[in-house]
DNA sequence: CTCACACCCTGAAGCTACTATAGAGTCAAG
DNA sequence: CTTGACTCTATAGTAGCTTCAGGGTGTGAG
């Protein structure tokens, strides 16, 4: 399987495979005599892995860790319990943020209900005067 | 004032206020006879409204557009005012995400509740054969 | 006067996860 | 033998900073 086909299949970009693999999550291929990569089922198996992955939002770094696992089983599988219950708290952590930015939005929005002068938009008021407190540290990854 | 005065105030590194320089979010300063940046009152609240517009997640265009209507005072704050709907919606976009993801997610954790070997965990067979539908379009810039 | 030290300067590179481009090579069909 | 779809590498761009290297400035102590 060539490169093209393999992105179709698992619905990304060529360029996208070959980002993966000079990231390391994906393994280099084997090369046809005109050097074009040449990718079979446990390829695919694999990139399906990392866009179910991604379509979760999770990281490259997490992604990494998870194939790691995978790649040595030896072990058991508790690091991707604990790994995947992380992720959770990303998300949620996230999710509480925005609704907090949700909240101070609408109040904003109150400020000015329709069409004035800009010295008297309560909305730019509140952008000036606003005492945004220090971002505590992070809990999450995502944007 | 010097630099290191106003990101103190302004809660930001002296970095970041030179990066919003040269984005241009802030205006260029006079300079001391030793070629350091001098600012004054207009330039701290300036740049404490651009502190309060990120800290609500707008993205420099949106706070550029802010400022525009700002320094044009001829205008109306219609333009905020559609600003501030539309970047409220850029929010509400994101947590509906994040709730699906959530969703999801908890799905997958309960596919394995103890540690298993490898091949066994539900949660990496869950990764592997889960078929994610091609993302739509995004009406966030958010995460 | 001279030294240490805190602060300031510029420019470039690094971060994440891609996306886009340029310029060249491969291969099957007509 | 040429066209066109595909592939290759290497490089730069995106957002919003952070970090670093290699210097210059200014102030208080000895
Ligand atoms: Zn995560
Ligand atoms: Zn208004
Ligand atoms: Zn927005
Ligand atoms: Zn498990």
């Amino acid at each position: 399987m060539k490169i093209g086909e393999l992105g179709q299949i698992a619905q990304c970009t060529v360029e996208t495979v070959r980002y993966y693999e000079k990231e390391g999550l994906l393994p280099q291929p084997e090369r046809t005599a005109g050097n074009f990569r040449s990718y079979g089922p446990q390829h695919l198996e694999r990139l399906r892995f990392i866009r179910n992955c991604r379509a979760l939002d999770m990281t490259h770094g997490e992604i990494r860790t998870l194939l790691e696992v995978m790649d040595a089983p030896a072990a058991g599988c508790g690091r991707v319990n604990a790994l995947l219950d992380e992720h959770i708290g990303h998300v949620d952590a996230r999710i509480a943020e925005l609704m907090q930015l949700k909240q101070q939005l609408g109040e904003l929005r109150h400020q000015c209900q329709a069409e004035q002068p800009v010295a008297a938009c309560g909305i730019l008021q509140g952008l000036v005067s606003m005492e945004s407190e220090a971002r505590q540290e992070r809990h999450t990854h995502l944007g």
